[in-house]
RNA sequence: GGCCUCAUCGUCUAACGGUUAGGACAUCAGGUUUUCAUCCUGACAAUCGGAGUUCGAUUCUCCGUGAGGUCACCA
């Protein structure tokens, strides 16, 4: 067994938590439960300007509709709160002051225009910028007005990263970082290094933007003189043309969108985990205990996967084929059309156990079951444009469908008693089931498709299906 | 431009240095008493290029090329 981890998601509370976004927090919170360990939620809300009210809440709440729930933090409180870091300015200040006493941090000089001055020079020599380079010989004393950062020491490490291996960056990667803004908010580069640190964090599991920066923070770690986590750098995930990181404004969607849209949090997980995870068989189709128990980040792919929506909506069929009835009913309430908001229980979860096995989202569920609830309009160009059905005139179809409804008229609508009678009458009119199943299921549902015709006819009962047999004669 | 990372079918991926390079999604074609779907069968389809190491390279090394990230008082 693992030892207990303690594994953290830190989102920044700047909008919604998109599909890219989860994979991180997925990837955290299964290290997190393997291990029987704990999950932590806190959020980085050191940038006022970005802020965006009421996202703190949207990112919970999608947390919550993923199954991604969290042992300490927001909400839940814990013992190394708060679990916000607008709420831990004076811890932040107070590691700040070790520094500065140490030697190791000093307050900016520069205007943000000079530093601005720097970094174009820099640019327009097509140099990386480096602070460092302008490093002030004698900084005023830091009193909070300006500024403080980080005076580093620049060398070349090698650190091991679970996922990306061994890895390693030269000197000229360290600069000196801002650790507190002028407004008194930390930066992350600092604030993430005290949280992770007071919260015991064992594992520090974030997207391959930050790679840049792993050393600055290993040059800060030293600094601080403390233990650094395990590192591990979870592989972008592009967008669906490959081109660059999934993003929002490149029509990345809310993931509550997807729960709106009638998706199964386990198909979500699964699908997310698949991008860059596999057990190495040739499962494909993993349940969440499944993840939690074969989830690791020695397996996790080092290059970028593309958000494929197509793979995505297979998953989820798959998932809600494996949903008992009962199950798949609860989850698919609200989902109903509303002409099914007089229909029983039973009868609901007749017509679901029906059109399961075709339901790829939620949201299909009114489409896939009108007929079921209401008498949908006679619509003979379903007829006319059957390629069997087609080619019949009038007077054959009319004399068919009156032979059907007969049959049926002496039926109990019991499946079998229907699939016999449907039997015989194939035999009794010598058709194909071609010709006569479309028929009938055309007359009786109006629908350009539907579940098996037995089953169908079964469901809806004779009432239904001989009066709808009748508006369909009456047309011809 | 510097630095960092990555590179197998269209997509997600598998393959102790030895496989006819496997699976899944998608697509296409068949099959299962109609349709749609499921399920089954089949087809299509990949190791970025060049050197090197080796009896043997998808796998190791180097050089290219391509892609992504980063170089903020954003995270």
């Amino acid at each position: 067994m693992k030892q207990p981890a303690r594994t953290r998601f830190a989102p920044s509370p700047t909008g919604y938590l998109h599909v890219g976004g989860i994979r991180t927090a997925l990837f955290a919170w299964l290290v997190a439960r393997q291990s029987g360990g704990t999950f932590i939620l806190r959020l980085e809300d050191t940038d006022k300007a970005r802020e965006v009210e009421g996202s703190g809440q949207h990112i919970m709440d999608s947390l919550r509709w993923l199954g991604l729930t969290w042992d300490e933090g927001l909400d839940v409180g814990g013992p190394y709160g708060p679990y916000k870091q607008s709420e831990r300015l004076e811890i932040y200040k107070e590691w700040a002051q070790k520094l500065i006493e140490k030697g190791r941090a000093y307050a900016d000089p520069y205007s943000p225009e000079e530093v601005e001055a720097f970094r174009k020079t820099a640019r327009e020599a097509k140099q990386p910028f480096l602070y460092r380079n302008h490093r002030p010989e004698h900084p005023p004393v830091w009193d909070g007005s300006r500024p403080l950062r980080f005076k580093s020491d620049p060398k070349a490490y090698m650190w091991d990263d679970t996922i990306m291996g061994k890895l390693s960056a030269g000197a000229e990667a360290i600069d000196d970082f801002i650790l507190i803004k002028s407004d008194g908010y930390p930066t992350y580069n600092f604030a993430h290094i005290i949280d992770d640190l007071l919260m015991k964090c064992t594992h520090v599991i974030r997207a391959q933007e930050f790679l840049a920066s792993v050393p600055i923070y290993l040059n800060l770690y030293e600094a601080l003189e403390i233990e650094r986590p395990i590192l591990a750098t979870v592989p972008p995930v592009m967008g669906p043309d490959g081109r660059k990181k999934l993003s929002k404004r490149d029509g990345a969607k809310d993931v509550l969108d997807y729960a709106k849209e009638g998706y199964l949090p386990a198909a979500m997980l699964n699908f997310m985990a698949s991008l860059g995870w596999n057990d190495g068989t040739e499962q494909e189709v993993f349940t969440v205990p499944e993840l939690i128990e074969k989830f690791s980040l020695e397996r996790v792919q080092r290059s970028g996967a593309r958000f494929d929506e197509k793979r995505l909506l297979w998953m989820n069929g798959a998932h809600i084929r494996m949903l008992p009835v009962d199950e798949l009913s609860e989850k698919v309430q609200n989902y109903w059309p509303p002409e099914a908001t007089n229909s029983t229980e039973a009868y609901k979860k007749q017509v679901l156990a029906l059109v399961q096995e075709r339901l790829k989202y939620f949201g299909e569920l009114p489409d896939l079951t009108r007929f079921f609830f209401m008498d949908l309009p006679v619509n003979i160009s379903l007829i006319d444009g059957n390629k069997q059905l087609g080619r019949l005139g009038k007077t054959e179809l009319k004399t068919l469908l009156t032979a059907a409804r007969e049959e049926l008229a002496g039926s109990d609508f019991t499946l079998d008693d229907l699939t016999n009678r449907l039997n015989g009458l194939l035999e009794r009119t010598q058709t194909k089931p071609a010709v006569l199943f479309s028929l009938i299921r055309i007359a009786t549902t109006q629908a350009p498709a539907s579940p098996g015709l037995a089953d169908t006819l079964s469901v809806l009962g004779k009432e239904t299906s001989l009066r709808r047999i009748d508006a369909t004669l009456q047309a011809f």
